[in-house]
DNA sequence: AAGCCTACCTGTTGGC
DNA sequence: TGCCAACAGGTAGGCT
């Protein structure tokens, strides 16, 4: 499932294909997405450039000469480009016919593909972060701001799992479940543990593991990325090495104990008892 | 009001 | 082997 590093990795990916190009044509063959496709997407989009491919938390940003784009690709979605007579796949919804000038033909399209429809597609006038989906979101695991104090002081008073608060896209941006999980064993940190009642120094080893563990998964993506075209046919999503999800019942690679498997607000959280606490 | 639960969706997996 | 229920996931909005 694509979380924050895949996001990037088609983001890197898709980059050099798109920008500078123009939108000559728009198909949405099904607009039942995780929210309905704009009718008049179309109408925004062509005819448009792409001027750079951004990324915000899990959202896929397609910055246009006016307004632009915002994907996001749920659990399932994929994105590639492929030439405009390429045949079509279960599942491809949205078709953007892109040329190499204003005028002129279609030479590639980006194809949009979603099984579950878990994903979207937006279009907005306005400068992203104003769009409903980013105002709000928490800063980026990159961004400077995301530190020890930042989480101490966010989790000050809270009760809830600090697995829940670090899931919290208020809190960060585009952490899931899987570098969740991945983060606080790094960390050494149970999972369960009260968010409002861990250190400071804590937290700073949990802000460096959730960093560490997402640029890990980014490079293990730019060593697989290869072109986002007919070749390749998918921007397959890159096994990364886990060390704690879907790992129960595999020893510990710290102590060799087993890990343990339970459910947390839920969804499936594993950790090793000996060396998270 | 913090924090939990549910809806959304379908391909895959596991149990009987 | 075949069937079907459970499960996976992010997000918003509803509920307590």
């Amino acid at each position: 499932m694509p979380e924050l590093p895949e996001v990037e990795t088609v983001r890197r990916g898709l980059a050099g294909l798109l920008t500078g190009r123009w939108i000559r044509a728009v198909a949405v063959l099904e607009p039942r997405l995780r929210w309905p496709v704009d009718p008049a997407l179309s109408g925004h989009l062509t005819g448009r450039r792409v001027l750079a491919l951004e990324r915000r938390s899990k959202f896929l940003l397609v910055r246009l000469d006016r307004g632009g784009l915002i994907l996001h690709l749920g659990m399932s979605g994929t994105l590639r480009v492929v030439s405009p007579g390429a045949p079509l796949l279960p599942h491809d919804h949205v078709r953007l016919g892109l040329g190499e000038a204003a005028s002129g033909p279609v030479t590639r399209e980006l194809r949009y593909n979603d099984p579950r429809r878990f994903g979207s597609v937006h279009w907005t006038d306005g400068p992203f972060e104003a769009h409903r989906l980013l105002e709000g979101i928490g800063p980026e695991p990159f961004d400077a701001v995301f530190d020890g104090a930042y989480l101490h002081r966010r989790a000050r008073g809270s009760r809830r799992p600090v697995k829940n608060f670090l899931m919290d896209t208020d809190v960060v941006a585009g952490v899931g479940n899987i570098y969740a999980t991945e983060a606080l064993f790094a960390a050494g940190i149970r999972p369960d543990r009260k968010a409002g009642r861990i250190s400071r120094a804590r937290y700073a080893r949990l802000a460096a593991a959730v960093r560490e563990v997402l640029a890990a998964a980014i490079a293990q993506g730019g060593t697989t990325l290869r072109d986002f075209t007919d070749s390749s046919g998918r921007p397959g999503y890159f096994r990364v090495s886990l060390r704690a999800y879907g790992r129960h019942g595999s020893p510990c690679d710290r102590c060799g104990r087993p890990l343990v498997l339970t459910r947390i607000a839920n969804r499936a959280t594993v950790f090793c008892r000996n060396c998270q606490r």
